[in-house]
DNA sequence: CCTAAAACTAAACGGTCGTTTAGATACGAT
DNA sequence: ATCGTATCTAAACGACCGTTTAGTTTTAGG
């Protein structure tokens, strides 16, 4: 043992990832980094490695807070209305940042994609099935549903919250609201 | 009059057009477009002044390749069934391209946004405003929906057409579908 | 044919990218 | 107290970015 750490890995890895999620990947750089996280390159890269890993740990810290609303999901006993639920919950998630940026999972996954083997792609893709399987649980508790419509309606589901993570981005509240109402009209 | 150009302007913005469309905005470099165009830098600056310049040459193109779509949209007299062809028609619209890169105009949104002053963002934002008032036309003349709803109905279908731009580059044919299906259910 | 202007090629510009390195500094262990 | 090692600062790395420039080639008009 030599010197201490002047810095907390978590605090300066969610700095990391409040600026990720507003910029994109790409369009963060490291010289951003350094700036917003307080630190040295030289200590970014000592404690996580390279950007990819730095994002992957901001990933990590994205996850367990939007996971917040998907525990509130899966324990809720509602059925279709908490999905309902969770929709609004995630607006208003989106919404509690200064900067209005939807989703970090679902922009990435449209700045970079799911299908390459590498890792960061990997962590998105095994996110978003996790989430659909949470959709469909939610379903399968409902009764009514067969196993095939099951699957169709967590595909909906999946692919519309997309759809809002973008529109969060782009549209007001009340547009949002009209966009969720209509998604459970007929569900 | 001295030497003619050995290029096409039109073709080379077209073969452009297919490269930003492929790696997005940022990720495709001045060094890509010319190999891909087949000319020297310096035509490209002598062409298109700049990369944004090229890139709305590119996005010129694009809308006129989509506005096939969106002409048998206006024309057709089907009502809210000629929008769902629409999407059908968009989804293959996207597939027609060797890379299922969803939209350059939604990707390009989901990119850079739509907020700026700035010459790009304020096409791709007259382009989505555009598509809006097609839906509300069409809904309108459904006749039994007045006119907050035909405001609600068109936000919703716009939004939608966000979700499944996204969902074009991600999810199968058979989940598009599903997707699509359940959209229209309650219209 | 000659000339002048436009289109071409290829190299270089300054800036920023992600990453690495050299050297100064601080501090627990002996 | 001092030694060894980990953390820090700051500068530099080569690669690539969008853009420009210098110099050559082509060709229409007089």
């Amino acid at each position: 043992m030599a010197r201490a750490k002047k810095y907390n890995e978590k605090e300066v890895a969610e700095k990391a990832m409040n600026l990720f999620w507003k910029n994109g990947y790409a369009n963060t750089s490291m010289q951003m980094l350094e700036k917003e996280m307080g630190i040295n390159k030289f200590s970014i890269y000592s404690s996580f490695g390279n950007k990819d890993g730095l994002f992957l740990k901001s990933l990590d810290y994205y996850k367990s807070r939007l996971f917040v609303l998907v525990d509130k999901l899966v324990k809720s006993t509602d059925g279709i209305l908490a999905i309902k639920e969770y929709f609004y919950d995630f607006v208003d998630f989106t919404r509690d940042t200064k900067h209005g940026k939807g989703c970090l999972v679902t922009n990435t996954a449209n700045e970079i994609g799911l299908e390459s083997e590498e890792e960061i792609p990997q962590v998105l893709k095994s996110f978003t099935d996790e989430i659909k399987q949470v959709f469909a649980d939610k379903l399968k508790n409902e009764g009514n549903y067969d196993l095939d419509m099951i699957e169709e309606q967590a595909d909906y589901l999946l692919i519309s919250m997309f759809g809002l993570s973008s529109a969060t981005r782009i549209f007001s509240e009340e547009q949002l609201k009209h966009y969720i109402e209509n998604i459970f009209k007929n569900l």
